[in-house]
RNA sequence: UGGCCGAUGGUGUAAUGGUAGCACAGGGGCCUUUGACGCCCUUAGUCAUGGUUCGAAUCCAUGUUGGCCAACCA
């Protein structure tokens, strides 16, 4: 018997899985049917990708479905081009992972049934809507208006606040509160017949206008909206809230946890009276919710996050220094990284803020493992190696990732003209400087032991040349292949190297927390967060593809730059643009830093 | 004179009445043709006070403290 199974990572264990096992133990319910529902009013950020993990992981480590909903009820936010760019973002984060799993419908069906890939047979799938089901939502209002349960009002809306009343002080009932089941279903018909302008009535449920909990004093159910939305068009006037629309759209697609965020723990109430005011056949869903992720040195508001797009402050939504999927992406991020980040800070129902020190190092444990090393020089210095000829070539072989033996070779070309990173050189090092000095000896990676025998300057006194001598003996292979010296460092033949845009990417903002104590996010915006070079790479980067990782040795992990495509279809080529994803940890920097 | 929900090392979490553990971060070391990776060691915690119990991070009470709630947003 083999003791060394491939690891599995262990399933993750929260107090949400723990209800779900039980609920599918119980009998509760035969099989666990979860929900991802954005509104497409922005683009999905890694907030988004915890609340994905979480739901998607459900499905997955349950055996059950995951329903990709557009929560679409308010037409004035909500757009095509947010719809598309959800759809792609979720299908690359799952991919591979919990998309056997994606319950989507059939293209016209608004009953609420799910279709897993697995019994699609062809035919093409689109997520649900909710818009989906207005017409029976409409059909449950009326029921509730017939059970005496909602009624329409007239208060406007500054009329309905001052009714409402605070917290601390109870509401008081609407003057409208006590019209009969006729007139309340005449006036409700003809405000879906478009009869009354926008904000002039509203239909309300009927549950207590003294209720210590504000969000059970009489809220909304429907409110006039003369508006065109993204997918109905005009068809409709009338439209649902939210707090209205969500329970039923659980209810109708069969979900058993709808799991949300922690602001709609008071609303949780009114979740559950709109279903048992409806007296409903099946067994109804369960709200759950958790924290939402806050992260260090970022912002995660999509109302933020459109700020900074519509200022210009990024370049969009796909920014790679952005918090979204989309821009994470762009940068380099791959999705195994978000979801071990998401395993990693696990679910709870405290609101904390995460350091992103943590989502780095998912970050740099999944490149790491798949990061094509290459040489590049981001600074250069040239450097003339005096007993190489012009016109010499040699040839070492270099591998291509050290914990990967199956990632292969290639080889790389050393000549009598190199460049290496200006951080590489120092005329007057500090103490434990391990590479190149005057007089100094450094080993080049993959090649030999080079000395330093003088060094060039200009008029301005600037370093602009260092002649060194080779040892080629101490090369892989040579007689002095022993030899040690205390560093290594990263180079390119200056007439093989190829040049190209390099983007060098920080945390957008300077304070771990950027809206702290009310200031504006917008004062500590990192002036430093984006940096254009031109670096020299070895030659074999040209061909890099889309969905390859670099690790440029010494220097951090890079990826070509692809933006966000509203087609949905990749580019076929690119320019060749790297964006760095991360540097590497640098532990000579941190020393330097604490002196 | 409101309601709801929280509080475990610096940070995020685990322990579901029975040894306070893990990860990140920090510190020290080993290894190294990446000052990376890896490996070893290490610092550091149950909000407070009472109570129940043989035994409490866990249950109860009180207090402290933080978050959320007064859109015809989601």
């Amino acid at each position: 018997m083999s003791e060394s199974e491939p690891t599995t990572p262990p399933a993750p264990a929260d107090f949400i899985r723990d209800i779900v096992a039980e609920d599918l133990q119980s009998g509760k319910h035969p099989l666990s049917v979860t929900r991802f529902p954005p509104e497409p009013n922005g683009y999905l950020h890694i907030g988004h990708a915890k609340s994905i993990c979480l739901n998607f992981g459900i499905a997955r480590e349950t055996h059950g479905r995951c329903n990709l909903r557009m929560d679409d009820t308010n037409p004035t936010k909500e757009e095509v081009e947010y719809v598309e760019s959800i759809q792609a973002d979720v299908d690359w984060l799952i991919g591979g992972w919990a998309d056997d799993r994606l319950g989507r419908k059939v293209p016209g069906d608004v009953s609420g049934s799910a279709v897993l890939p697995s019994e699609a047979s062809g035919r093409t799938l689109e997520p649900f809507f909710a818009s989906d089901y207005f017409e029976q939502m409409l059909a449950l209002a009326v029921e509730l208006i017939r059970r005496g349960k909602a009624y329409v009002c007239d208060l406007n809306p500054e009329e309905m606040s001052e009714y409402r009343g605070v917290p601390e002080r109870p509401g008081k009932p609407s003057p409208w509160r006590e019209r009969s089941v006729e007139e309340n279903l005449d006036l409700f018909e003809r405000m879906r017949k478009g009869e009354f302008p926008d904000g002039t009535r509203t239909l309300r449920s009927r549950i207590d206008m003294a209720s210590p909990n504000i969000h059970l004093r009489d809220p909304a159910l429907y409110r006039i909206r003369h508006a065109t939305h993204h997918r109905t068009g005009d068809r409709w006037c009338l439209y649902p809230m939210y707090d209205y629309a969500h329970p039923i759209s659980d209810y109708l697609e069969g979900i058993t946890h709808s799991i949300c965020t922690l602001e709609f723990e008071i609303h949780r109430p009114f979740y559950d009276w709109v279903l048992q005011s409806l007296n409903l056949p099946r067994t109804l869903p369960r709200q759950i919710e958790f924290a939402r992720l806050s992260l260090g040195y970022t912002v995660m508001s999509k109302r933020k996050l459109l700020l900074l797009v519509e200022e210009g402050l990024v370049s969009g939504w796909d920014d790679p220094r952005m918090p979204t999927l989309s821009g994470l992406r762009r940068r380099g991020v791959r999705p195994e990284a978000l979801r071990a980040f998401a395993a990693a800070i696990g679910v709870t129902k405290y609101n904390g803020l995460t350091e992103v020190s943590v989502f780095e190092s998912c970050i740099r444990d999944d490149l790491n493992l798949v990061a094509l090393r290459r040489l590049a020089v981001l600074r250069p210095i040239k450097v003339v190696l005096t007993n190489i000829a012009e016109g010499e070539t040699h040839w070492f072989d270099a591998v291509n990732n050290p914990s990967n033996p199956e990632l292969g070779t290639r080889k790389i070309a050393f000549t009598r003209e190199l460049w290496i990173d200006s951080d590489d050189f120092m005329e007057v090092p500090p103490p434990k400087y391990f590479r190149l000095r005057p007089g100094g000896e450094v080993r080049l990676k993959y090649a030999c032991i080079i000395r330093c025998d003088e060094v060039v300057k200009d008029a301005a006194g600037e370093v602009v040349e260092l002649r060194c001598t080779a040892d080629l003996e101490t090369r892989s292979g040579g007689a002095n292949a022993a030899k040690k010296v205390k560093g290594t460092i990263h180079w390119v033949s200056a007439a093989h190297a190829i040049r190209a845009e390099v983007r060098l990417y920080d945390r957008l903002f300077t304070e771990e927390a950027p809206e702290a104590d009310g200031r504006d996010f917008k004062s500590v915006l990192n002036p430093e967060s984006a940096h254009t070079i031109t670096a020299l790479l070895e030659p074999t980067l040209a061909e890099a593809r889309q969905t390859d990782r670099f690790q440029f040795e010494r220097v951090g992990y890079f990826t070509l730059d692809v933006p966000y495509s509203p087609t949905g279809v990749a580019p076929t080529s690119v320019p060749l643009i790297f964006n760095r994803t991360l540097g590497l940890k640098d532990s000579w920097a941190k020393e330097m830093a604490k002196k």
